[in-house]
DNA sequence: TTGAAAGCGCTAACAT
DNA sequence: ATGTTAGCGCTTTCAA
């Protein structure tokens, strides 16, 4: 492998020269440079990517925190990801460790990480007396933060009240919420939750008739809320978790709202591939989608192309998401200001998935 | 940012003990060894992976060239990789980059790629007359290589032919093909198409009737095969090829079938997603599966879990294969004996989307 | 068992 | 416009 000290030799200059005549910078005398990179061509020169990060403290790399690529979601955000991070020179690399105390030794600029909860538990732990860049994508979740990261968020709060305002204008008075998570948690709150819960005001009895959980905490006895969370044992004992089968949670989540008879007339999913199981389970026991009833997710992911029926979803921008997020994390980088939060936008598609009452 | 240097300070001693300490390498004091242990502790350090790397020749990291991670099979290749290069204490980094000279300018020690196209494009070009670790995922295909490279195969030829064999068994005689490419190409051949080929020795107008083709070469003048693979355009006027979308091709090779009045009683598809979208298109078109027609096709990925009715299919293991893409490249990386190919098993899964024609 | 010292390949300030 | 030099943080050899 060439140096620019060969370089150096072989063109008769001195090792500065070749650097300034290779990265365009500084005086170099206009002869001499095109001497210098025909060497370069000649030894088949390319620069050493560590010698180069070593002195500049810079890697060029970014780190996306994430575990679960099955989650179409994930893909999308990566793919915003790399689209600016490559207009910046920068690599994003890909790693769902769950072993914070590595991120200091991995080779990279900053980290992204994919929501709030992840961004919790990092700051309480490594990284409460560490700094580094560091963002987080968003979805407007109660979470409190020990310490300010810039948020690329999407507020699912206003979403969910806009999907149940749209489910309403339709005549649908009833509406169940298919949900993974226990509406009270230790970390915070999803503010699909928070939404849903104020839009109804609802309290008590209601909430256990419409709110359709299918975690294995709010179902301590059922055995089948036990299979949805892919993971893997480690040499060491350690469990890591590897992914979330929401379709199979959704279809879950749909065999439970048939053997609890519940009469809501429309279902709200945690997510599109919650949607889909849930659809594809209410067929499988005889309901119609949106004849019998109607369900509408979230997301609008490339997944949604295996429907059946053209979903009703709000529609994320995981890709614009995505791109902003490495945007903000390289100005925290380069020591630029940058807004505590930005706002992706959203809206409501419309599907075949809801039926409107109103046009009986 | 402590260094060992500090640490040194502190400890009252020099580097090159700090540096034994730390890494359990060589003779060092217990004592002395506990009061660097306390010290480093005490100053929160972290070793700095990039220093590290420039003196070791080494990075920790390995390059998948992947492009395409909306397909699961890539998805499942790379967990695989992830499992095993954690296990030595490396990280597995994403890029479809298509720009091959960049490889070299990468923190990476080797690079995987996904397939033989890729591998066979990289040695036509950058990896001429560069010597980088390399393996490569195969299946089976007519591809030569200009240099030898580890192959982890799995071979589709032979799964072809025990795919066409068991459906031969249930009764089968006229077996169509789904493919998105042509069968014949500048690059090599794929291992499934010249499989599918052999099986029947067809020729010439056969051929026409059951090998179903939707890639836009073999339908210049059909707008409706244009529409399959996403692009991205970059600043520089280049076109970076995204994600080829295999559930739409499966459609339309259903729609093709249709149209054509094929008499086929099954179909080959190249893949699941295709088998996927084949059945849904079928559906849309009145046909049932596998009442009117049988469907088979190749993965067996969780894409799958999508599927309305369980697809009959042949099993590979990428995840598997990921894992041996990491293991053999470790051992190239570090001077090992290595075997030119690794075969991977296949199994036939049986679903219920092929019809047993003797048993009417 | 320890420590000094010479790198690894490149950058960047500074003197020329 | 060019070259010298001192690092960047760590590894590793070798002499003590």
């Amino acid at each position: 492998m060439a140096t620019r000290k060969d370089i150096a030799e072989k063109a008769g200059v001195s090792v500065s020269v070749v650097s300034r005549a290779l990265n365009n910078s500084g005086y170099v005398d206009a002869h001499k440079r095109e001497i210098i990179l025909e060497a370069a061509r000649e030894l088949g020169y390319r620069q050493n990517p560590i010698a180069v990060s070593l002195a500049t403290k810079r890697t060029g790399q970014i780190l996306f925190f994430c575990k679960d690529l099955k989650n179409a979601f994930n893909v999308e955000l990566y793919e915003g990801m790399i689209e600016t991070a490559r207009k910046n020179n920068y690599m994003v690399v890909l790693s769902g460790e769950i072993d914070f105390s590595r991120i200091r030794t991995l080779m990279v600029d900053g980290v992204i990480f994919p929501n709030e909860v992840h961004t919790q538990e990092y700051l309480n732990n490594e990284g409460k007396n560490f700094l580094f860049p560091v963002v987080t994508a968003s979805y407007g979740g109660g979470y409190s933060f020990a310490r300010a990261v810039p948020r690329i968020n999407c507020d699912l709060y206003k979403g969910m009240m806009e999907e149940l305002r749209y489910l309403q204008n339709r005549g649908h008075r009833k509406i169940a919420f298919a949900c993974p998570y226990l509406p009270k948690s230790a970390f915070g709150l999803d503010a699909r939750i928070s939404g849903w819960l104020d839009f109804f005001g609802t309290a008590g009895k209601e909430l256990d008739r419409y709110y359709i959980c299918v975690s294995r905490y709010a179902l301590p006895d059922d055995p089948r809320a036990l299979r949805f969370n892919e993971e893997q044992l480690l040499e060491d004992g350690r469990k890591v978790f590897l992914a979330e089968d929401f379709f199979s949670k959704g279809r879950f989540a749909a065999q439970l709202f048939c053997e609890r008879k519940c009469d809501a007339t429309a279902v709200v999913c945690f997510n599109d591939e919650m949607a889909q199981g849930f659809c594809r389970q209410l067929r499988e026991n005889g309901l119609e989608v949106p004849e019998d009833v109607s369900v509408a997710g979230f997301d609008d992911t490339y997944a949604n192309r295996y429907a059946v029926r053209r979903p009703t979803t709000l529609a994320l921008n995981p890709k614009l998401q995505g791109q902003k997020c490495v945007e903000v994390l390289l100005d925290v980088i380069n020591g630029r200001r940058v807004k505590n939060t930005t706002e992706i936008p959203f809206r409501l598609v419309e599907g075949e998935t809801v039926k409107d009452l109103r046009k009986q």
